[in-house]
DNA sequence: CTGAAAGCGCTAACAT
DNA sequence: ATGTTAGCGCTTTCAG
């Protein structure tokens, strides 16, 4: 095992002190002479000294790390939002392990495994899997963002019953009769769905016929694609779409124009989420914008008070959606 | 300083052997017996023991972690850039730490300043900012992304300057008399400034001028709408844009469209970049493909042999592109 | 096949 | 104001 160049140890030796003495200069801590702070510093720059982050970690016992355990960060939702949360962290001093877990409970279960193991002082974490029982039994502090994880993690999610309403409002108010909605599949358990509730509710109110496409998070453009060309071909009635993700919201006129139907003049659509790269590429598109920023920083205050050891009384906080007036609803 | 609920010690207790053996067990190293073996797996059981990662990681001058220093991962690009780093070095057995500047240099600064201290095995970065003379003198395996560093750090890039050429080519094949081009202030270390050198070269050659309006990449995206406004006011005769990225492309294509151009019948625009999130939310437009996959891979191979030791000859390393023909050109 | 002991680099009582 | 000493939890020579 070969060792590190230069320790605690060589910076004392040649500043004439002890070991302490070099760590508390290290540290501001304790009372020290201006002399000696001097040769300290001298020392160390002398020998270009490194303090060793990994041994301090071990003595302390936290790593300032916090755990990302998302599915990919090569979305837009979860680039901003990822991105957003280690912007957060890094004010708050920590920083930020990735775990991506490719909608792969075998690779989520395997960041789990390490990220328990003293790796992070903290997890957030909006993986798609279920059934993870890692989670339940373990005191790391945990928050979770968009997805049910078990009765004593926190989740900040969006207001997504009323996004819904917003959507399939916007979709009536605009005169559409036979409206069309996109979803995971029933049973994963995301707050998500209740876009899919508000969506049936309104349909339910309005004599309308609730039918939903599901179209699961993982597969590829090509299923995705096919799906959606299949929902053209099974009902050309349809002249509205509430999409749950902008990302099928694109996908769906894509087809939609391949299909010959101009937007918005015979197929109006609404989307989901409103992410910085969304609105930049798409900014056409009518949409329920999620605050994504304001759910990372939510979620980091949360986290961190509960790594500080604070109690926390709010389970779960619901952030306000707003409607993004496009042109194709 | 509370220590860790159970240890190594406690599971040696518990199963009547020494430290010694149960991290043997552990480690699956040395010659064990098979009623030891179970002895102490049924004790970890039973105390549902967790090995301290960071204590390992001391005693072993090694993390197996790998540091990402780039912009920012909420950008198509760096997006996919990272999930896929992040995944070839999953398989590789490394975790990711992310440390996105924000182009932020002291952000650069303090993240470097921390990941020297031991807590990575080696970097891959990609930031934007230059001058930051930590990344000289220093042993740690680096691997750089589209971005010129230091003398020993390889780059791995994309032909940017074939890219450059294929889009001007398409333009003026497509008929193009007044073409313009965007990339970053002159002056940034970046292999991009092929794609400037490229679009110079080919107007030289064919007698036109050459005018490149100059974006930085980290301004708000309504100064840079503004700067595309300008554009279209101080040259009404363009009819082809290179845009030396998608989004850029993209927001030309907004102003122009309220300048009233049609695209492609009066304008013609051909980006760069071709991310998985442009093709899915923008497929219509035209585009240089970089690799961005295999750059990812490439970079870790690269980085694998140097955090292993090995020497490496290759010093950079250049991918194809490809043109991905939408309709804008 | 197993154990004792030393040490990875740093910090913090405790003592002076 | 500074030094001595005992760990943080794990791995690995070395000895048996």
């Amino acid at each position: 095992m070969k060792k590190q160049a230069v320790k605690l140890e060589h910076v004392a030796a040649l500043a004439g002190v002890s070991k302490t003495t070099v760590s508390r200069v290290l540290n501001n801590r304790g009372y020290l002479s201006q002399k000696t702070i001097d040769k300290v510093h001298k020392a160390m720059e002398e020998l270009n000294y490194r303090p060793n982050v990994v041994a301090r970690q071990l003595y302390k016992q936290r790593t300032k790390l916090v755990g990302l355990v998302f599915p990919t960060v090569d979305n837009p939702f979860f680039a901003q939002l990822e991105s957003q949360l280690d912007k957060e962290l890094y004010l708050r001093g920590y920083r930020v392990l990735m775990g991506n877990s490719q909608n792969n409970p075998e690779r989520e279960a395997a960041y789990l495994r390490q990220l328990f193991n003293g790796q992070v002082d903290g997890l957030i974490v909006g993986a798609h899997n279920e059934g993870i029982e890692q989670y339940r039994d373990t005191k790391m502090p945990i928050v979770s963002i968009e997805r049910w994880v078990s009765r004593d993690i926190p989740v900040i999610a969006s207001d997504n019953y009323a996004g819904g309403v917003m959507a399939v409002e916007r979709l009536l108010e605009r005169g559409c009769k036979h409206i069309i909605h996109t979803n995971y599949p029933n049973g994963l358990p995301s707050p998500n769905l209740e876009r899919r509730r508000a969506y049936e509710e309104l349909m339910r109110k309005h004599n309308m016929p609730a039918i939903t496409y599901e179209v699961n998070f993982d597969i590829t453009t090509e299923e995705k694609l096919k799906i959606f060309d299949r929902l053209f071909t099974e009902h050309p009635e349809v002249d509205g779409i509430f999409a749950d993700n902008d990302t099928n919201a694109s996908l769906i006129m894509r087809v939609a124009r391949e299909h010959g139907r101009r937007i918005p003049e015979d197929l109006k659509v609404v989307g989901f989420d409103g992410a910085n790269i969304t609105q930049t590429l798409l900014p056409e598109l009518t949409t329920i914008k999620q605050p994504i920023d304001q759910m990372a920083a939510t979620a980091v205050d949360l986290l961190q008070q509960r790594m500080e050891g604070k109690e926390i009384h709010d389970k779960s906080i619901q952030l306000p959606v707003q409607l993004i007036e496009g042109t194709t609803a």
